[in-house]
This record gives C-alpha cells, structure tokens and sequence, in this order.
DNA sequence: GCGACAG
DNA sequence: ATCTTGTCGC
C-alpha cells in the first residue's frame, strides 16, 4: 500500500516541538466517526491461530479465487492488517523489526517485515516518531490493502489525539484502531478492576489531553476518547487487565470496541495483532 | 517542584 | 519494549 499524505511522516529528526505541532496537523486531518464498510460480523475471527507450531502458513488470495467468491454472491471479507514491533539491541545501533500481517476471513493472506534503525529513544506521546518508521517501511512491502489497520498502542486516547494509530490511519488514509495494553492518559468511567470479558466503558479524556474541553461551567462531560475492554478473563485465577481500545482514523469509538471485539478469538489481544507479534518476533530471531 | 507516562 | 524459570490455578 502507498502513503496518501507523506507530509505527514514520522520523521525521527524533527524536534520535539515540530513532533507535537505534525500531531496537532494529524489530528486534525483524523476523523473519528465511521467512515467505511466494515461491521463486527464482516470481520469477526472465529477461531485463534495456533502459534506453538509456528506461524501458519501464508495463503495468498488468487484472483480466480477472489471471482469465484463473487460471483458465488459470497461478499469479499474484509481485510485486516496487523501490526507489531519487535526490538533488536546491540551495541552499535539499535534496532526495529516491524511486521505487517494481512488477514481474511480469519485467514493469514500475507506477511510483510521490515527491519530500520532507530534514532530516537521511547518517549511518552511521541511513540509514532520511533515505531512509525519501521511499521510504515512493512505497511508500504505488503501488497493487501487494508480495509481496517490494528495498532499496538492508542489512537485518539493520547495527549494530542494522534497516537501511533492515528498517525498511520491517516498517513495511509485506511480505518484504524489503536488496542493499548495499558494506558496513556484518559479516564474511565468505572474501575477496571476484575471485570468479567465482554466488559468495557467509557475513556473519557482528562486534563492530559490538550484538545479536551477545560470550560468554566464544567458541566458539559468530557468526550469519550476511547474504551477499556475486557477481552479475557480467567473465573478465579489471576486477573488479566482489559485492553485500551481508541479509535485511530475513520473509526468511531464505539464501533473501535466492537470491531476489536470480534477480532478476538480467545486471547487477550486480537488475532491480528497477535499474528504480527509473534511475526515480528520469528522476524527478529531470523525464523526463515 | 511533584506525579504520570502507549511501546 | 526487553531480560527469563518456575509456578499458581483452571
């Protein structure tokens, strides 16, 4: 897939100011209301890929295959992409293995890696300045295109509401969502704690986030940025936290959390971010 | 100055 | 994110 606005990229060598004032420009540039075709059912993943016995096998869609469907009034799936980073550290140059996993109809169509350099260290806020290269480098080698990108890390739930997936949505003008593992900023309208799956609210913003409103009066709520979701829960073992759905580009909130939703297939994360996880990871040891 | 802080 | 064995509880 190709950028649609390469005024936007992460370029590493800006300066901090110029990162949070290219944020500001990206959201902006981002909608987070729903602007596709997707639904819950349309994409949802039934069963979870088995990755004991390494990463199931590629298979890539033919066009006879794609006609057949067709004309078999079988509409297309929708596709998927994941994406995930992975981290090599030497002494010299520190490195990023990003992977990019396409898929359809709960199948891997496509894997795509890419391995850069980094030149900025992790700094809150600023994540798509170190990540986004890499993850841009493996988006721009796959040659699926995406109906719906799954970030590892926020969207709108950010100070500037223009995390890692909102940066990409809009770099690559696709529909995006960000899952956190845990979470930036914001606040959630209930405790989080224990939850059973299936749960989730609100993420409201707070005062980290710039854009959100500080009014006199005080009594207008603040906007819903995003969702804690519950994904998985174990009955009486240790608790597992929920996820930190946000929209990323052309998504809105709520349907981020419902896509999400059924994107996993009984694992904590959704299926294609699991799949680009441990596909950056065979990536970073060299698994061929 | 203090605390908070995606990966 | 990453360094890593055992271990607690379904």
């Amino acid at each position: 897939m190709d950028l649609v606005n390469p005024a936007f990229r992460p370029d590493p060598a800006l300066s901090r100011t110029e990162m949070k004032s290219l944020q500001r420009g990206i959201a902006a540039a981002a909608t987070f209301a729903d602007d596709h075709d997707l639904t819950p059912e349309a994409v949802a993943i039934a069963e979870a890929a088995d990755l004991t016995t390494g990463l199931p096998t590629a298979v890539p869609d033919t066009a006879s295959a794609a006609d057949l469907a067709e004309s078999a009034d079988a509409p297309d799936a929708p596709t998927v992409v994941g994406v995930d980073q992975a981290f090599l550290t030497g002494d010299e140059a520190e490195r990023a293995v990003s992977a990019a996993v396409a898929v359809r109809g709960g199948k891997v169509i496509e894997y795509a890696t890419a391995t850069t350099t980094l030149s900025i260290p992790y700094i809150p806020g600023l994540l798509a300045f170190r990540e986004g290269e890499p993850a841009c480098a493996a988006l721009r080698a796959l040659d699926a295109d995406p109906d719906l990108l799954v970030c590892d890390g926020s969207g709108r739930i950010h100070y500037r509401e223009a995390g890692l997936a909102t940066h990409l949505g809009v770099l690559f003008d696709v529909p995006s969502v960000g899952v956190a593992k845990s979470l930036l900023c914001g606040e959630p309208d209930e405790a989080v704690d224990g939850r059973p799956a299936g749960w989730r609210t609100p993420v409201r913003a707070d005062g980290a986030v710039e854009t959100a409103a500080s009014d006199a009066g005080g009594d207008d709520p603040q906007p819903v940025i995003g969702h804690a979701f519950q994904s998985r829960q174990y009955p009486n073992s240790r608790r597992v936290n929920p996820l930190y759905v946000s929209p990323g580009h052309r998504v809105s909130a709520e349907t981020a959390v419902g896509l999400v939703e059924a994107l996993c297939a009984g694992y904590k994360l959704p299926e294609p971010t699991r799949l680009a996880d441990a596909a950056a990871d065979a990536a970073k040891r060299g698994d061929d």
